[in-house]
DNA sequence: AGCACGCCGACT
DNA sequence: GTCGGCGTGCTC
């Protein structure tokens, strides 16, 4: 239902329509005097007893299969978000609301019938010919032979010498990254000992959660290849979620490549249209791929007979959504598995502590690659004391030193900073005025080569001004580097080297990331300039060196994960170094080179790291030892905001023991595209307390006065 | 969300 | 005396 209502409807299935409906169907039902689009989701006998009645079926056949539904049930109560809308967040768009499903396309073939005449016309006889030696032939492809077929079909078909039929076609953007099949090589004694393990619940499912945690470079995808052969190989089907799909071409070639002829896979990405992903759905409801891949909204494709979800990168922060359904990919798997009872295959180098700390306590299976699968050994990691250099620059000698070296080699590097455009500051020399941008109230940044300032949370971007707004002065002056500055400075440093960037400016162009990653692995660059969009995934034998510039700034953000996220961006791009066959080197440039953070990157040693930080967030209530929710509020007058921010709190009172009220404060960004934001965080060690407490704030009828939205986020992972 | 109902200020 | 403001409540 398009409405956000929490609970369901019932209305009375005609006699008319009684033959026909299914669970999963969608339906047109009245709703107060208007007409809306809703879901069956239960079918049940009873006396209708001033019921409605169902105005129409919309679609011949369910749209969702039914063992979704307790999924969409279950989430929707989790995540305290109306079901109607869950559903609408799983389904392709324009199905849920009023807007029309995209069309359906049809392809008309053509067959010979019995009948043994021949035509008249010299065109006809020759189509008829081609009919009659194909046994059938598409309409698309008579149009490619014959300009314009019409009159002579019609000739044909009038005379009964051919009859046709219509069938639905689906939509198959076929992806182009080249497709050479291939069987997947020796395991090493880990991939095997793993698979061994996974092995009985893949013959004979039933729930349970693995983690697989391999170093980088272990050979994680060969494990899930090689676990999604075995249930496709038993006629089950496998999903597999990855944090972002257009960052994951090679996998995606990998899995082509590995099943090519043996099992359809369905590619769910961001870039498909309306029309393919509705194609996409369909296709996969109808059991016509084995094998799904795609981002956090493919936790809900409509595969049936599911034998397997895996969950890549499973620590990626990608795979919570954080607008709307407020929900978590990697939870609704665990949960998706735990219904349909099948295992669930948790991939990462470095493991989110939630997951890590489900294996230790028991609650699942670690599996772990510890080494690498070609035998390289694990890069060396050397800390850079920022501090000790006397100007501020962006490249440290050190670092300039192993790019050089790396250069004369002739070996790839790869730079981390992140922090796209020029300068994230433009400040004027004489006054010392910034430029903010006037929706979100931060700094904007500069992006020299695009001629812009522009804000990096809304659209907003404005000419830099030649002279400064407030005095006058001409002497504007760009603070702090962000990737183009550092591919300017690489530039004047090494005229001689090929330097490409990738960061979210180069590549939003269509093909734009893919000709990036082709050009390293052609060995057409020899450094690589990027924000964290570098560190994901990427397999690129001929790096040799990675630089991180601002290895501390993430451990600086007020957020409790700052040291789990910093931990684990800088183990994944250490992992870029060293995976073909000649040793890696990482340097990290640092202001804080004691923090134990980087004891633990320079170690490889993950699980120190884990057991500190887990001990950490266990004196301070965190999770996963407590629980979060936060409730944002947000419109366009700050008083309001900030009196419903104080009016909720307090109504929220008195609050169950074990829940924590923490707020209300301004958000962290307390204005972001025009609209003031506070939030008001919920903590508690135990669930259902908290649950109750949503409960109540759930029925309230209004909880915030117009002209405040009211977001609940449960489990919240940014907590802007 | 929509769309009603319902009770208080400036207009034909 | 009506038109219309948006506060409150419901939708099988």
């Amino acid at each position: 239902m398009a409405a956000p209502l929490t609970k369901t409807l019932s209305y009375l299935v005609p006699d008319a329509l009684a033959g026909e409906v299914r669970i999963g169907m969608r339906l047109s039902v009245p709703l107060g005097r208007r007409r809306a689009v809703g879901f069956l989701l239960e079918l049940t006998r009873g006396p209708a007893r001033g019921l409605k009645p169902v105005a129409a079926l919309l679609d011949p056949e369910p749209l969702i299969p039914e063992t979704l539904i307790p999924l969409f049930r279950r989430a929707a109560a989790y995540y305290q978000h109306p079901i109607g809308q869950v559903i609408a967040t799983a389904l392709p768009a324009g199905l849920a609301g009023r807007g029309e499903a995209p069309p359906v396309l049809r392809e008309t073939f053509y067959r010979p019938t019995a009948a043994e005449g021949r035509p008249r016309g010299e065109r006809q006889a020759r189509m008829l010919e081609l009919i009659r030696m194909r046994g059938e032939v598409s309409l698309s492809e008579l149009r490619q032979l014959f300009p314009s077929p019409y009159p002579q079909l019609k000739r044909l078909l009038e005379a009964e010498l051919v009859s046709c039929r219509t069938e639905e076609r689906l939509r198959d953007p076929f992806l182009s990254w080249p497709v050479a099949p291939d069987s997947g090589p020796l395991l090493t004694a880990e991939q095997d000992e793993a698979l061994k393990r996974l092995q009985p619940l893949l013959e004979a499912p039933r729930f349970e959660t693995f983690l697989l945690h391999g170093v980088t470079g272990s050979g994680k995808t060969e494990v899930y290849l090689r676990a999604i052969d075995r249930v496709v190989g038993l006629g089950r089907t496998a999903l597999v979620l990855v944090p972002e799909i257009a960052l994951t071409p090679q996998l995606v070639a990998r899995f082509r490549a590995r099943f090519a002829g043996r099992a359809e896979i369905s590619v769910l990405h961001s870039g498909l249209s309306d029309g393919e992903r509705y194609d996409a759905w369909r296709s996969i409801l109808r059991g016509r791929a084995e094998i799904v891949i795609g981002a956090r909204s493919a936790v809900f494709a409509p595969l049936q007979r599911l034998g397997l979800i895996v969950v890549d990168e499973e620590h990626e922060a990608s795979y919570k959504q954080s607008e709307g359904f407020r929900y978590h990919a990697r939870d609704l798997a665990l949960l998706r598995g735990q219904q349909q009872r099948i295992p669930v295959l948790l991939g990462s180098a470095t493991p989110s502590l939630p997951s890590y700390h489900r294996m230790v306590s028991g609650q699942g299976v670690l599996l772990t690659l510890r080494e690498r699968a070609g035998g390289q050994p694990l890069p060396t990691v050397e800390l850079v004391d920022m501090t000790e250099t006397l100007f501020r620059t962006l490249l440290s000698e050190p670092l300039v030193g192993a790019l050089r070296a790396n250069l004369e080699r002739g070996e790839q590097s790869l730079l981390l900073l992140n922090r796209r455009g020029f300068a994230p500051y433009l400040l004027c020399g004489s006054c010392g005025r910034g430029f903010r941008c006037p929706n979100c109230d931060i700094s904007l940044t500069w992006h020299r080569s695009e001629g812009s300032l522009r804000c990096h949370y809304c659209d907003f971007g404005q000419p830099p001004p030649d002279a400064c707004p407030a005095c006058g002065g001409i002497d504007l002056d760009p603070q702090g580097a962000g990737t183009e500055r550092l591919e300017a400075e690489l530039s004047e440093l090494f005229p001689a080297a090929r330097i490409a960037r990738m960061d979210r400016d180069t590549t939003s162009g269509k093909g734009a990331h893919r000709s990036l990653v082709e050009g390293m692995l052609a060995g057409r660059f020899d450094i690589l300039v990027g924000t964290q969009m570098v560190a994901k995934g990427h397999d690129f034998p001929g790096v040799t060196l990675v630089g991180v510039l601002n290895a501390d700034a993430p451990l600086n953000f007020p957020d409790f994960r700052a040291g789990e996220r910093t931990f684990a961006l800088l183990a994944q791009v250490a992992g870029r170094a060293g995976r073909g066959d000649r040793p890696g080197r990482v340097l990290l440039q640092t202001f804080s080179p004691d923090h134990y953070v980087f004891d633990a990157v320079v170690s490889h040693d993950y699980r120190r790291f884990c057991e500190a930080e887990l001990a950490a967030r266990r004196s301070l209530g965190y999770p996963p030892f407590g629980h979060l929710v936060n409730l944002v509020l947000a419109g366009n007058l700050q008083s309001r905001v900030e009196e419903a921010a104080a009016a909720l709190a307090a109504r929220l009172q008195p609050l169950p023991t074990g829940v924590e009220i923490l707020g209300p404060v301004p958000c962290l960004l307390p204005r972001l595209r025009g609209r003031f934001r506070m939030q008001i965080l919920l903590k508690a060690s135990r669930r259902p307390p908290l649950r109750q407490l949503l409960d109540r704030l759930a029925a309230l009828s209004r909880p915030v006065p117009a002209g405040v939205s009211l977001a609940v986020d449960v489990d919240p992972v940014d907590m802007f």
